[in-house]
DNA sequence: ATCGTCAGATTGTCGGACAATCAGTCAACG
DNA sequence: CGTTGACTGATTGTCCGACAATCTGACGAT
């Protein structure tokens, strides 16, 4: 169903894009970055001017990237008393992953269903997450990578609004992972688990994948909150 | 498992809140009901200088609410061109209907182990939508009792962030069933529809109110692509 | 028909300003 | 001794004015 080219030929430019990068863009990803990487703790609090005259910017500027990081749940406002950090607690530990398990397991339930595009993305993310833990990559390597593969799992529904909503969920469990970068978690002895869970799913068996998948996501739940709240 | 207070009483003021109206908020809470109320078009541009001072507030207030309105998705904003309300396109009616079915589909299969407390949520949201029905109310209190019925699905969940998800999903339909107000859909003979899935569910038979609901998003989602883009 | 160029409008960003609110201190008071 | 009230400094919420960069549309030149 092609659509009517309005007279003269089509247009050869179909693989062009410009990404434009407005200041406060890339103030909030400075930000994110330094949230991530732990330069920030969480309740922080990040004061504008602060942060203004350290990056050069103006303050209105500076508060408009501070906005989009609370709608990401990156941060939190509170009236009169600005943003700060947001200092997961326990109860938003278990609802980020039971709203992730909701969004991922339903994923995974589409499997047979899903486009083999979207197929072949929960592949080469598990490829990249293994080849990840065996090069014995970084701590924020392998977050990265496994928490692509389960972005992948979404990604089976092939609704955009679905992942961008996964993607703020993850991004709000970064904030806490970053909490426990120090404490070096024993995890990502996982590898093997999500390979098994691929295998159930190529051979069919997409109910056994779904309860790996919500058994594993039940693991990771108790392993950050022990990690987090059960601190000396 | 009583918190233990720190020696003295408990405070008696647990009953008390205090709602902060920022100026923003206001903005931002204005622009919303003239768009859900069918006075700003869909596409129709949002002048910052134009809203700032037929508010009598500052420009920078009004960018500041827009902001707002774009990450829930009422409207949609272009670099250097400025934020216009959505005009909804096939594609993201499609996918805001899948969205909201796999968050409420996956609501309502958890209908058993869900709190008694949401359950009686669904059951008021039910009859106070069909007694709107009943009373021959305003289109628009017919739909914002719909949704919230709809609501209250994802509400089995017991999951904030899903609720706060599945409210952007129905704020970006509220954008488009604004536009079909004057079409004055034939809809809302679908009480009776929804009473049977409450049936069905008091009944334990959670599979097929599934279907049902599933189903009768699917509809949904036809009536109003037809309604919007079957155009005289 | 395509390409410069120009004027007008609008956004993106800046800087400064001020009242309102908040956190902390500390003295006065019952 | 615990509560209250007043003071100070810091920070946010909001406003105002300004300017460069960019988009839109028209107009004319090639």
């Amino acid at each position: 169903m092609a659509a009517p080219e309005s007279a003269s030929v089509a247009t050869p430019y179909g693989g062009l894009s410009l990404t434009h990068s407005s200041t406060v863009d890339r103030v909030a990803e400075e930000l994110r970055r330094a949230v991530f990487e732990g330069e920030l703790e969480a309740g922080t609090p990040l004061r504008e001017v602060a942060i203004a005259d350290s990056l050069g910017v103006a303050r209105s500027t500076v508060r408009e990237a501070l906005g989009l990081l609370v709608a990401e749940g990156i941060a939190v406002r509170e009236p009169n008393r600005g943003v700060s950090v947001a200092s997961p607690d326990p109860e938003a530990i278990t609802d980020v992953v039971r709203a992730r398990a909701v969004l991922e397991v339903a994923g995974v339930r589409r499997w047979a269903s899903a486009s083999e595009e979207a197929r072949e993305a929960v592949r080469t993310a598990l490829r990249e997450y293994a080849a990840a833990v065996a090069a014995e990559a970084s701590y924020q390597q392998l977050n990265e990578r496994h928490l692509a593969l389960h972005l992948s799992f979404v990604g089976l529904h092939e609704s955009p609004r679905l992942v961008a909503m996964a993607e703020t969920l993850i991004a709000e469990l970064k904030v806490a992972l970053a909490q426990i970068d120090r404490i070096r978690r024993n995890a990502h002895d996982q590898a093997g688990s999500h390979t098994h869970l691929l295998e159930l799913l190529d051979g069919g068996d997409v109910e056994a994948a779904a309860t790996d998948l919500e058994a594993h996501l039940a693991d990771a739940e108790v392993a950050i909150r022990e990690a987090l709240f059960r601190a000396p």
